[in-house]
Order: structure tokens, then C-alpha cells, then sequence
DNA sequence: GGTAGGATGGGCT
DNA sequence: GCCCATCCTACCC
């Protein structure tokens, strides 16, 4: 089963080549809504992202420069980059901007799209469908993405995007991003206007 | 309906 | 030693 913007059933088309992601940040984050995010069985309607950009933003990892941690995010684009958050969960992001410069997509929600029922069972604290993946810890867990995904290649292999076969119209709400404490009212926040998933309105 | 507080560990100063 | 790009539970309207 397989879930769309609107209860439809959704197939999945094709990978997102390289140079979709080749391009500024913000244009990627607004890109990716309604693309598919597909790990092995499971996959998930991107609802929600943010963009984190290189250069003086500093609530972006990377604004403290090139560290072990922070490598991937100036590496080439079309690459995850995952990272480990309060000691708990992970956060996924896909890497923006040509090689060299640094700029990642902080993908925060998604409408689970396919594998429901494994997603039910790696989220045993989840009460109702709009739990299962609706902030950047859940999906992770939900897609079973984790730190083994760091620097993978999205554009081939089992961890890729997806355009969705039925393109559809959709609105799309920005705002300040969340969880944040500097750069906080900068609008890189981006959704699909009315979507359920949305980690919050 | 709402929120305060705790869990839990890596990254960097 | 402090800061997190978070989530869940308990508890209170």
C-alpha cells in the first residue's frame, strides 16, 4: 500500500541524478518536496526539509569549518550526510551545492509511501500514522537510516530520491527552522502547505 | 488539549 | 564541560 498527497497510491519514478543537487541550497530544499525518499523496502514522500547553508549561517555544522564530522558536507553533492544528535537519534540530509562548497538539505518530515509495516515496527513509540515519520529523529528510524549512510551516494544503491510517476501541485509554506538557537530567523524552513506529516504546522 | 523535564553520548572549545 | 538541526513520558488542564 501506498499512500500520496491525498490518499492515492503513489509509484516511484527515477533516481534523481547529480546534478539535481549540484545547485544552491535553497533550491534543493524546495526541490526535494514531493520527491521520494526510498531505503531498500521502505520509502516516504519528502513533506518537510530545511536548508543549512556554508557561509554565515551559523546554525549550518558546517560553519565551524572542515572537521572529521563535517567532511561530506564540502564534498561532492548527491550524498547523505547523517549525523548523531542528543546522544539518541540521527538526523539525515542530502548534500547541496557543487563540490567544494558546503550546503546540506536537513530532511525533517515525510508521508510514509511504502514498507508500513516495517516502519510500524521500528517505531514502536509511534501511536497513529502521522507519528510514524513526521520529524528528522523518527524518520530515521523509520527508514532505518543511520551513521553506516553517512557520505553514501543517493544517486545509485539501496539509500536514493526518487521523482514521484504523478507530479503534482503543491503549495509550499516557509518559515524560520526549528531546533535551532542562531541564525533563527532566517526563512530555510520549507513544507508542503497543509500536509499532515509535517513535523509541526 | 498542552508542556516541562529527562534520556543519552559525540563533537568541539 | 557545555552544547546540541530530538523525542517520549508524565502530568496538568
Amino acid at each position: 500500500m501506498a499512500l500520496g498527497f491525498s490518499g492515492k497510491s503513489v509509484t516511484f519514478g527515477p533516481i534523481l541524478k547529480r546534478d539535481f543537487y549540484a545547485r544552491p541550497t535553497v533550491e534543493v530544499a524546495r526541490a526535494l518536496l514531493g520527491k521520494v525518499l526510498v531505503h531498500g523496502p521502505a520509502a516516504g514522500i519528502i513533506v518537510e526539509t530545511e536548508a543549512y547553508l556554508g557561509s554565515e549561517d551559523l546554525a549550518a555544522h558546517s560553519a565551524r569549518g572542515l572537521t572529521p564530522r563535517t567532511r561530506v558536507i564540502f564534498g561532492p553533492p548527491g550524498h547523505a550526510y547523517v549525523y548523531f544528535i542528543y546522544g539518541m537519534y540521527e538526523c539525515f540530509n542530502l548534500v547541496a551545492e557543487p563540490d567544494g562548497h558546503p550546503g546540506a538539505v536537513l530532511v525533517r518530515a515525510l508521508e510514509p509511501a511504502a514498507g508500513l509495516d516495517l516502519m510500524w515496527q521500528r517505531r514502536p513509540a509511534a501511536r497513529k500514522l502521522e507519528d510514524l515519520t513526521s520529524g528528522p529523529g523518527k524518520l530515521t528510524l523509520a527508514l532505518a537510516i543511520t551513521r553506516a549512510q553517512d557520505g553514501a551516494d543517493v544517486t545509485r544503491g539501496s539509500l536514493v530520491v526518487r521523482q514521484p510517476v504523478e507530479r503534482r501541485a503543491i503549495e509550499i509554506q516557509t518559515g524560520p527552522r526549528v531546533g535551532i538557537s542562531q541564525s533563527t530567523d532566517w526563512p530555510l524552513r520549507f513544507s508542503i502547505k497543509g500536509n499532515p506529516f509535517v513535523s509541526r504546522a
